[in-house]
DNA sequence: TTTCTTGTTGATAATGATTATCAATAATAA
DNA sequence: TTATTATTGATAATCATTATCAACAAGAAA
C-alpha cells in the first residue's frame, strides 16, 4: 500500500468501513481533477484504468465518501448531480462557484471570502436567531456569462 | 375572460403566445400556494378541479412560465425542481431560502437583504471584474435544523 | 490456518423525474 | 371561410439514480 494511502485507510476504518481499490481510484480521480465531475464522468474515468469498477460502485461510494465528509455534492442547473473533494490540494479549501449558463463551465472562486464569511457570519447569527434555526451549511452560487461566451 | 386575466393574456402574447386555461389554472395554483411546489404537486393541485389537464402539459408550461421570466425553478436537493412565482403576493418578492435537512421545510427569508444586497453587489462587482464574467443571477441557500426538527 | 462474520462489489432490474413524439384540437391570421 | 400556427393530452422514451442479490474479500475469532 502507497504511504499516503495509509491515512485513507484509518479514515474509513474509524467508520468501521474498508479502504478497497475502487475507492482508491475513485478518490485519485477526485484528487487529479479541478472540475466538478458527475458520476457518470468519474466511473468514465475510473473505467479507463479499472474495466472492471462498475457504475453502481461509482454511485455508492460517492454517498459514502459524501456521509464521511470527503466529498461535497453539486448541483449546477444541468441534469445531474456533481462532485468535489473538500480538500484537495487542486482547490481552494471552501470556496463557491460562477457558473455559466452558456458554456456550463464552472469557476472555482475564494477571493472575496473576507467578505463573504463576515456577511455569512452576520446572516447566520440572525437568521438563527429570528427563524430558530441551526445553520450547518450554505450554497452561494453566481450564474452568468463567462468570459468566451461573451466573446463568441 | 376575467379582469385580472387581460394582464396575462397580454403578457403571453407579447411572446407570441396563447393564454390557455391550463396556463390559467396554474397560474392560479402558483398565487395561491406559499409553498414551493413541484411539477407533480402542482399537477395533482391542477388535477383536482380540471381533470383533463395533463403533467405533461404542467411541465411544458412551467417551463414555459420560466423563459418567460414569470416562474424560478429550483433545487433544494430532494429529487426534483420546485417552482415558484417570481411576483407574488403571497411572498417577498426577490428572497433566499433556509432549507431544512431534517423536514425539507423550506422559508422563504428577506429580512437581510441590505447587507446581502451590498454583499452581493460588492461580489458580483469584484468577480465581474476579475473573471471578465457578467453575471445575471445568484442561488444563496442556508442549510440546516428548523425549529420543529431541533425540538423532536 | 481455518472459520465466521460482515462489508463490498458488479450485474441487473427497477424507479422516478423529466422529455420527446404525434395526432387531434383550438386560437388567430389571411 | 380557410389557412396557419400554437397547444394539448396520451403515450412512449430517456436519463440519472437506487434497490436487489448472489458472489466475493477483508478482518476478527477460534
Ligand atoms: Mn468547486
Ligand atoms: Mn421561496
Ligand atoms: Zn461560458
Ligand atoms: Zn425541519
Amino acid at each position: 500500500m502507497a504511504k499516503g494511502d495509509r491515512k485513507w485507510r484509518d479514515r474509513f476504518r474509524k467508520h468501521g468501513l474498508r479502504f478497497t481499490e475502487p475507492r482508491r481510484v475513485i478518490l485519485e480521480v477526485l484528487s487529479d481533477t479541478i472540475e466538478h465531475l458527475s458520476a457518470e464522468e468519474i466511473y468514465m474515468k475510473v473505467h479507463k484504468k479499472h474495466p472492471n469498477i462498475g457504475l453502481t460502485t461509482v454511485y455508492r461510494n460517492l454517498y459514502t465518501l459524501e456521509r464521511m465528509g470527503i466529498v461535497t455534492k453539486f448541483h449546477f442547473g444541468d441534469g445531474c448531480h456533481r462532485y468535489e473533494l473538500i480538500e484537495s490540494n487542486k482547490k481552494p479549501d471552501h470556496h463557491h462557484h460562477l457558473v455559466c449558463t452558456g458554456c456550463k463551465r464552472i469557476i472555482d472562486y475564494d477571493d472575496f471570502m473576507d467578505e463573504e464569511i463576515e456577511y455569512i457570519k452576520k446572516v447566520e447569527k440572525a437568521l438563527s436567531r429570528k427563524h430558530s434555526f441551526h445553520i450547518t451549511d450554505h450554497v452561494i452560487q453566481f450564474y452568468g456569462i463567462c468570459k468566451k461566451c461573451k466573446a463568441a
